[in-house]
DNA sequence: CGGCATCCCCCGGGATACTG
DNA sequence: CAGTATCCCGGGGGATGCCG
């Protein structure tokens, strides 16, 4: 049972898939301050493949959380940005990193105490 | 460079590789009424095996998340509970679900559109 | 009941090289 | 510049079996 039904029909588990990927949150946080290009976006995510990139990209705007604008010019340029989809998910995805530098002190120090117990 | 510097010292990144784990998720959620055993933790939480389902315990405890109480009784009997950062943590489990609930439609309609236009 | 150990398979994803 | 294509490896995670 390597799909589970409930898992596939549970719309968290849906959101879960996207929101759990670490190069989607880190791409939609990189375009919290508008459209940026292929490069600039390789740039702010650091240690991200191009592959990856590519295919968070995809998924990304699959899902409808970014537009991408290819201009007919040489050199090639493309542009990434939010849509309004995008924009509501990054409330969340701040709220999420609100969440860690407020309690990653208290996280860190468990592991410690936990690490050091065992 | 396997293990990038820039995202092992991003609090962001070691809040995602927890809040990233799915198993981790539906367990803080699972775990919002007060504490349960394990195997009842393991219904509540339909799709996941034995082996993660120690390995998500074990993680969220170390990180202190929850708590793990072994009642010296036969047959053996584990409770967890969430702790304080945990219940913490399950206000942000709850507006990823809300935000879910609220915009999958979105997405899916997305998606539909953009696999029927490729 | 509540695990841990082991085996094993699959694929996510990094590195590298090439193209429109 | 903005990707695609290919190779390849490590480990995530399921299945099974054994213990206290």
């Amino acid at each position: 049972m390597k799909t589970d039904v409930y898992a596939k029909t549970c719309p968290s588990r849906q959101v879960l898939d996207r929101i759990g990927d670490a190069w989607s949150v880190l791409t939609v946080a990189a375009l919290r301050d508008g459209s940026l290009r292929y490069t600039e976006l390789a740039q702010r995510i650091p240690g991200v493949s191009p592959k990856m990139l590519t295919q968070t990209l995809r998924g990304l705007e699959r899902d409808g959380l970014v537009t991408r604008t290819v201009h007919a010019v040489v050199p090639p340029r493309v542009d990434y940005a939010l849509t309004a989809l995008g924009r509501s998910l990054l409330g969340l995805c701040e709220a999420l990193t609100d969440w860690a530098e407020t309690h990653i002190v208290d996280v860190l120090d468990a592991r410690a105490a936990y690490d050091s117990r065992s």
